[in-house]
DNA sequence: TCTGGGGTCCTAGGACCC
DNA sequence: TCTGGGGTCCTAGGACCC
């Protein structure tokens, strides 16, 4: 039996910890740039705003219904799911994170009342962390999140489902007729695995709901659709298809791309930017000890302007794989000259890390060079672990008093410690805009994870 | 004026190997 | 007239997830 549990509008519900004002008004929290809506509240969602909603086609709801939008605050739903996620653990023996707000946890082998369990894990979270949960529990992943989404929906929206599925539902223990009723009542496109295009190709073959899905064959459905689909109607058939994970592999690749604040144009401030998306990227590929073979670089002009359009990317292979950020932020900085034309309003840049291996196992070389190069190699093999105790010193102090307090000059210090742009650097001017720097109007304070912008209570 | 970011898996087809 | 069988690796594209 797995549980599935996840936090309600989880960055909403964050935001609301600390800002109790918000819990009877609509709320929205924004995506980077404050491009578009990606958190929801219930209030919010009873207006029709849409998940993924353009900011600008919304914003009108601000005059007329109150509704409240904030930038997104990653340093504090990070922060504030960790939380939650530790609490949750106790639930069972083992649990898989599979998202910023959602784990599943394997409850077999657990006695007793599950259904009561997961109501008293739900009053804990909320008790400890103030966060809203809802909990699904069912025998196989998909059944656990279609009970998931049964949970929330029976809650939200009364007399949808029966009223004691609000919260937490066990399909595990509903009768055969309640299931049935259950899927006949939820749409195939809110299964797990099926999307806005297999929801229409069902939708043609006349599958609507749950249970019409349920009900195919999986053999037929391989031959027509795929090996997944198939999958996935096994599973809501109860046959588990889809193993728990807690221990997922290290990712194959990583990346670190944003949206600019406004248009770029002048190749130095493309830089900066790059610059900093490859720190980031080397930086996530020391956490989980890996080596970058090859470095991806792109930059593209918006696709939603009636600016000239430019999208080029450049995949730069590095000498040996490496996690050494110069070594990177040189290769991904070699890539983008090379794709830089002038004269193109730039909207987006990013960096992937590709081609990844374990920084563990070091692969040898032989010795092919000319002689007068020996001495070379051997210096760079020397000198490799002293980069590797930079980095790590570097590594060190980012994550003791935050990210930005070091960084490699060519992304910019004007965007990191304003301190250090008291003169002009680098041939820039001081206080020169730049204008890739993310455009967050409405942020909220790290309230958990930086002591100066800690909460004050007052008596 | 204004439209996010970061991942995974599967399949088909081509090149190549013995 | 007649032209095998079995495999790997890589890439691009499509679909999905939150």
């Amino acid at each position: 039996m797995y549980a599935l549990v996840d936090g309600n509008n989880f960055y909403v519900s964050c935001e609301r910890v600390f800002r109790p004002s918000l819990n009877v008004r609509p709320v929205v929290v924004l995506s980077n740039n404050d491009g578009c809506a990606i958190a929801r509240s219930n209030e919010a969602k009873a207006l029709g705003i849409a998940m993924g909603a353009p900011w600008f086609k919304i914003r009108h709801f601000e005059e007329s219904h109150g509704l409240v939008a904030l930038s997104a605050n990653f340093a504090l739903y990070g922060d504030m799911s960790q939380r939650m996620m530790s609490l949750v653990a106790g639930l069972g023996h083992r649990q898989e994170v599979y998202s910023i707000d959602e784990s599943f946890v394997d409850l077999s082998g657990i006695r007793g009342d599950l259904v009561d369990r997961c109501r008293r894990m739900r009053a804990r979270v909320l008790g400890w962390t103030g966060l809203p949960t809802s909990i699904g529990l069912g025998p196989t992943k998909t059944l656990a999140k279609l009970a998931n989404h049964i949970a929330k929906t029976a809650e939200r929206k009364p007399g949808s489902y029966p009223e004691y599925w609000a919260q937490v539902c066990h399909l595990g223990a509903a009768s055969p007729a309640e299931l049935a009723q259950a899927m006949s009542a939820t749409e195939a496109r809110e299964v797990w695995g099926v999307g806005p295009r297999i929801a229409r190709q069902l939708a043609d073959a006349g599958v609507q709901t749950v249970r019409d899905l349920q009900q195919l064959d999986p053999a037929a459905v391989r031959r027509r659709w795929s090996v997944m689909l198939e999958r996935t109607v096994r599973e809501l058939q109860g046959v588990s298809c889809i193993a728990l994970d807690d221990a997922p592999p290290p990712k194959q690749q990583i990346a670190c791309t944003r949206s600019f604040g406004h248009p770029v144009l002048p190749l130095w401030e493309l830089e900066e930017a790059v610059t900093t998306f490859a720190s980031r990227a080397a930086e996530k590929l020391r956490q989980q000890h890996s080596c970058a073979a090859q470095v991806l670089c792109f930059i593209r002009t918006s696709p939603f302007r009636d600016d000239p359009p430019y999208a080029r990317s450049v995949l730069v292979p590095l000498s040996r794989p490496s996690h050494d950020t110069v070594c990177i932020v040189q290769a991904a900085l070699l890539g983008l000259r090379s794709i830089y034309r002038s004269g193109y309003r730039y909207a987006k840049a990013g960096v992937m890390l590709v081609d990844l291996r374990d920084a563990r196992i070091a692969q040898g070389e032989l010795a092919l060079w000319p002689h007068a190069e020996d001495a070379w190699a051997i210096e760079a093999q020397r000198s490799q672990g002293v980069r590797d105790g930079l980095m790590q010193a570097l590594d060190t102090l980012n994550r003791r008093y935050g990210r930005g307090t070091v960084v490699l000059a060519s992304s910019g210090v004007v965007s990191h410690a304003s301190s250090l742009n008291a003169q002009n650097f680098m041939g820039i001017p001081k206080g020169t805009p730049r204008h890739w720097l993310m455009k967050q109007e409405r942020k909220t304070p790290r309230y958990t994870t930086r002591i100066d912008e800690i909460p004050v209570a007052r008596a």
